[in-house]
RNA sequence: GCCCUUGUAGCUCAAUUGGAUAGAGCGCUUGGCUUCGGACCAAGAGGUUGCAGGUUCAAGUCCUGCCAAGGGUACCA
């Protein structure tokens, strides 16, 4: 709807004042406050200087030019003090896009192709190191991100990309051969659990004791040099890792296209390197490598250690390059921790010197914190695991709702809800016991909204309406106000694939299950009397179930049938 | 030191990216099931948007200064 209200807008002004035309998209169409229409624009405000009138006048005389191509869409476009115009569907437009809806299923709000090419690349846990809440931040962002991006028609592949090697590995592995024998860590149940518990605890010992720190150095470098023994433990150990992700991925219903690995870009990035250096687009110095970037601003990133250890940036350099190169992508997103954000300015900027100077976004989230506001860090042991988030939650609805059947999906989806509700830009204090809420605005609220729409559907099947379905019937003020809503999601879908907010879809469902739910309790659905408006208002349920479940499962959440 | 982000109701967060009367939930006060599921609904109280200036038809949003919190800043990722 915006974008024929823009067209329509955009050929009135061509005709009014052919001099002052604007471009069609910076004809601002927004949701104006209650009881002031279904869109505004403010085009009359941003014209009055230019055509030298006042803005009420313009907007006056653009009015009376609309109501003349106004169709049947809108009953009344007005104009209000400053000089806002304000459209007012009729009820015809909305009664219809009932039908529509479920005409087009899942499919309502999938915008046409787009023709261009994305990879989001997010997740990128670190083997050898715990599954944390945290992490769950991040997948559950760059999951969303996903399905948004495809439903508003982008050619999207979702990458993973594992750090498998690094100093964290080597000191895993240094521990285990100091403190455990094979036999003993053969038989752990949760192997991916008990190498967390390796890492945290030799990493602390290294930072205790110079004479534990030799020792793991000589580590690190054979392990570097590809020592065979060495070489075996980290492939058995990395694959426990790996397999624990698999499982975590598969709990939280996220999937990947592609998967990259530290290990095979850090090949990548030594093979780099003396083109990298001939370009001049890095030098060396001070024994390392590094990336002068001071005249633009952004510091310096040393991309290889004195020692010719490769850091993060030489694996990252390459990836990119294959991202563009063998993927043929036309945008990168990279999803990660905000904390990392001048170093991916920095990665940008040496691609665009290498001649990639194509679209590369970095999407930042502040951290997640306990609610001490202790930093969590593997380094010191004191993360809360996503696995115990899990089984907290869970034994906490269990104890709410002991006759629920489907508690694995009402506690993702409260965990998630609560983790996706918050802008990227706050840190979110964790509480479990807090934070984990059911009740208000929250996804098992939500989800609730699901279970009694579901409940009306199947009550539906037990009883005999006798009529003709009459959709004009629906004029009550709650109907009308939930197809109001159901109407701006595909707007929302396109919205958050430009903005990459995606906060903004737990507020719209929330906000679609609150209309439902006040829909609920003053029109009675189910009524043998007045089957004609009965069968009108089911087939507005069954919309508005089909709007709020692909809402949830943009978010990664799915609701059960019963609660 | 320099750079970035944040500061909104008692608490946790929104605010269509410069638009109209700053909105939700929790908590608090009050009301609602002989009814399609009360994990719900309806109503009320609660605000100098950290402080002080500035820009314009219009500022929580932009610019300047200050205060407070957090992060980044050459060998972590």
């Amino acid at each position: 709807m915006k974008k024929q209200l823009q067209k329509i807008i955009y050929d009135v002004l061509l005709k009014l004042w052919p001099d002052s035309v604007i471009a069609i998209e910076d004809i601002e169409l927004s949701y104006p406050p209650k009881n002031f229409g279904d869109y505004s624009t403010n085009i009359a405000l941003k014209l009055a200087s230019k055509v030298k009138q006042s803005p009420m006048a313009v907007a006056d005389k653009l009015r009376k030019d609309l109501m003349k191509n106004k169709r049947g869409d809108f009953k009344l476009i007005e104009i209000a003090k400053p000089g806002h115009i304000n459209f007012y569907l009729s009820e015809k437009y909305l009664q219809d896009l009932i039908g529509i809806i479920n005409e087009q299923g899942e499919e309502y709000g999938n915008s046409r192709e787009k023709g261009e090419k994305v990879m989001i690349e997010y997740s990128q846990p670190n083997t050898h190191k715990e599954f944390h809440i945290g992490h769950l931040r991040n997948v559950s962002i760059g999951n969303t991100l996903v399905n948004v991006s495809r439903k508003a028609g982008y050619d999207t592949i979702a990458a993973n990309y594992i750090g498998d090697t690094g100093t964290h590995v080597a000191k895993c592995l240094w521990a285990l051969n100091k403190f455990h024998t094979s036999e003993s860590f053969e038989e752990k149940n949760n192997k991916a659990e008990f190498l967390g518990k390796v890492y945290s605890d030799a990493a602390q010992a290294i930072e205790g004791s110079e004479e534990n720190e030799k020792e793991f150095k000589e580590i690190q470098k054979k392990f570097n040099e590809g020592d065979s023994k060495l070489i075996g433990l980290w492939k058995k150990t990395r694959q426990w890792s790996l397999d624990d992700f698999d499982s975590i991925y598969k709990k939280l219903g996220v999937s990947f296209d592609v998967c990259f690995y530290e290990s095979e870009e850090e090949i990548e990035g030594k093979k780099i390197l003396p083109e990298l250096l001939e370009k001049k687009v890095v030098k060396k110095s001070k024994g390392a490598v590094i990336a002068d970037l001071e005249q633009y601003d952004l510091g310096i990133l040393v991309l290889m250690r004195g020692d010719g250890s490769v850091l993060y940036g030489l694996k990252d350099i390459p990836l990119a390059i294959k991202k563009f190169t063998k993927y043929k992508i036309d945008r990168s997103i990279i999803v990660t921790d905000i904390r990392q954000d001048l170093y991916f300015q920095q990665v940008f900027k040496i691609l665009e010197l290498l001649g990639f100077d194509k679209n590369t976004i970095h999407i930042g989230y502040e951290f997640v914190s306990l609610k001490d506001g202790e930093e969590m860090s593997s380094r010191k042991g004191n993360v809360v695991s996503a696995r115990e988030l899990f089984s907290q939650v869970e034994e906490k609805i269990k104890k709410q709702f002991p006759e629920s059947v489907d508690l694995e999906k009402i506690s993702l989806g409260a965990i998630k809800f609560f983790i996706l509700k918050q802008s990227s830009r706050t840190k979110i204090e964790l509480d479990i016991d807090e934070s984990i809420k059911i009740n208000g605005d929250t996804g098992p609220y939500v989800q609730y909204a699901l279970a009694r729409m579901n409940g009306i559907l199947e009550k539906q099947k037990e009883i005999e309406l006798k009529g003709e379905k009459k959709i004009e019937l629906l004029e009550h003020e709650k109907e009308l106000e939930l197809i109001r809503k159901l109407l701006k999601f595909p707007e929302l879908v396109e919205d958050i694939a430009q903005s990459y907010e995606v906060h903004q879809l737990p507020y719209y469902a929330i906000k679609l299950a609150d209309l439902f739910h006040s829909f609920y309790h003053e029109c009675k659905v189910l009524d043998e009397k007045n089957a004609n408006r009965s069968l009108a208002r089911i087939e507005l349920v069954k919309a508005a179930k089909t709007v709020l479940t692909e809402t949830l499962r943009l978010m990664g959440v799915s609701a059960p049938n019963k609660m």
